[in-house]
DNA sequence: TGTTTAGATGAAGAAAACTTCAGATTAGGA
DNA sequence: TCCTAATCTGAAGTTTTCTTCATCTAAACA
């Protein structure tokens, strides 16, 4: 008997030619822009091929269907800001703990900042329980450059770091998606954001042993 | 020509009948439990009803459409726990301002983490541009709440108290969304729980004038 | 230039839900 | 008890979207 529920997840086809991967690309690419014109629920496979320039037939070529499509999407979305998060972590190893955690602030909300429209788009499909899955994941890695850049600090830190790493993480992701979910004027984001650090650099001062 | 994108939100008949306001009951609590065993995406009308131990047409005479369903649920449950924040909003008027701080955090964490299954179900429609939009109602209304809290407190708060309510608010959102979505075990939740506390307590020390 | 392989197409089939409505049931009052 | 209004039922119509596949086009290469 063969089995009914296959939902494979990997992509049907690898692309070799160049036309291909500009294929992928471009679908990718709708995928965000439909989301973002007509949400999530409104999102149809069609709709996606036809903004992306080539038929629903191709895009079944690289994507076994909808939902691996949504999935790869936010997955290169998680991936570009978890890159550029990482690279401010590089940045701040050695430096003292309050000076890290402010530019980790800055960086963190920068980079969502930067497009909050994509954001909350792909927002809405990281609900889903796949979605979900993505999103925790690389919420776990960076969890982990964030204990080993905590690791790296001069200060000595009393507070268990892992503990450390998931408030801090919770803390600025709490803001990050209140500045994403009302989209306020620029200086609301930047009143915000000096009171983010002021409260991340409170924290982690009450973390280091005297 | 009629409106084709009718999509009425208001329930099509008000219950005035004792079974009647039986069924609306069951095919919310229904649609809750619906949410939780199968999920957003495999939540059925016909399969809501059922559970609910109704007949479609029933819900269908008190929900216009699936999404109304949805939204009416959320509702419910915002609502009911924006009332017991506010309960303890209350017994908190006149209070320091980091005990009253303290207690928010407490009950904000305690009321999400009593049933946190049901939270996280919910939270999944709320990604829809209805549900943010109740959601961000409620939000908006307890911040009100909270700015009003503040204002009770016997410390004079240097800090733009609209700010700092929603800067509370954005943090412990962070940290409430985090313990749900890793469903962590009870003593983890104590011990973000103590952290957060002291968060938002070094926050507001800072913030009021000497 | 001819052959082979990768890639693209889109009409059509299949599946899944939503939603309606005409008729059956039940409750409450006269 | 009988009548009326409220409520319930669920099969069937309608719509929508996913997904496939036989066929066509373009690229690579000898």
């Amino acid at each position: 008997m063969a089995q009914k529920t296959a939902t494979r997840s990997e992509p049907r086809k690898s692309p070799v030619q160049a036309r291909s991967t500009a294929s992928v690309d471009a679908i990718l690419k709708a995928t965000v822009q439909v989301l973002l014109r007509v949400g999530k629920e409104k999102l149809t496979t069609t709709r996606v091929a036809a903004r992306a320039g080539v038929s629903v037939g191709t895009l079944y070529q690289y994507f076994p269907n909808k939902s691996a499509l949504l999935r790869a999407a936010l997955k290169l979305h998680v991936e570009e800001i978890l890159a550029e998060v990482d690279k401010v972590s590089v940045a701040q190893r050695g430096q003292p703990v309050e000076q890290m955690v402010e530019a980790l602030v800055v960086a963190s909300l920068e980079v969502k900042m930067r497009d909050p429209k994509k954001g909350r788009a792909l927002y809405a499909v990281s609900s889903d329980v796949e979605g979900a899955k993505i999103a925790a994941d690389a919420e776990a890695r960076a969890k982990d450059a964030l204990v080993e850049l905590l690791k790296s600090a001069p200060e000595t830190l009393k507070t268990d770091l892992q503990l450390m790493a998931t408030v801090l993480q919770s803390i600025i992701a709490g803001v990050k998606r209140r500045l994403l979910e009302s989209d306020m004027p620029e200086e609301q984001f930047e009143v915000m954001q000096r009171e983010l650090v002021l409260v991340v650099r409170n924290y982690v001062r009450a973390c280091v042993g005297h």
